[in-house]
DNA sequence: ATTATATATGAATATATATTCATATGTTCA
DNA sequence: TGAACATATGAATATATATTCATATATAAT
């Protein structure tokens, strides 16, 4: 191994202080949940109300099927739950971290003006 | 319009509410750079201190190239920054929601025995 | 009972994206 | 000057994933 800035002391060191594989995978597959424009808009409506499958359509203009879809994924992950009424699901935020990565990404994409 | 749970009036005041699709899609591709591990472990390392490529792809175990392209995302997201040193490029965190997000994700990980 | 409504889900499709390979550029060293 | 090194990048490929369509199940309404 032959290392530019560092030597191998300081690299075994570092590697110690960062998550292993499975761990840094599982890191990244919850952030990613937050890496699209549905489930975050779903995410935004759960936070205001308990809303159902039915609502949650119409105020994102997406189709119920695709709602229904992106639901399953943020049940897996444990980031909503719900229970029926009736007929209805209603949905609403499961995770303590939710308001808080919403927040931060509010705040990043209001104070950056990105390009390249 | 049909709403299940809610009506109109309180239909209209939650759009107003909820970020417009532009910025939500803005939203939605910040948050998704730190949905990948190869990304993910980058920013852990630099987290610690300031590294060049070549070091990077020896710490992550990943190729020079893979590294170079992730960080062309991190540099166009403005998470990352480098300067050159003579013929190695030097990168370090550039936005301070970083290690917000990173602590985040570890803590989540950290509570959750996640399964379906 | 029949019809309409609310939701869920498998399959198909289209799109995005992570990695590798080949290669170019620029720098250091012999 | 030539060889080795550090990095960047376009193209190709493989994989992941978001959406739609078709359809099934369950509940409510008529």
């Amino acid at each position: 191994m032959d290392w530019c800035r560092i030597d191998q002391t300081r690299a075994d060191e570092l590697k110690e202080k960062i998550p292993v594989d499975e761990e840094m995978q599982d890191v990244a597959e919850f952030i990613r949940v937050f890496g699209d424009p549905t489930r975050l808009g779903i995410l935004f409506y759960l936070r205001e109300l308990p809303l159902c499958v039915h609502d949650l359509s119409l105020l994102t203009g997406m189709q119920q099927t695709a709602i229904s879809h992106q639901l399953k994924v943020l049940r897996q992950m444990r980031l909503v739950k719900y229970h029926k009424e009736g007929r209805m699901a209603v949905y609403s935020l499961n995770d303590s971290h939710i308001s808080q990565i919403l927040d931060i990404g509010l705040k990043h994409t209001a104070e950056e003006v990105r390009n390249d």
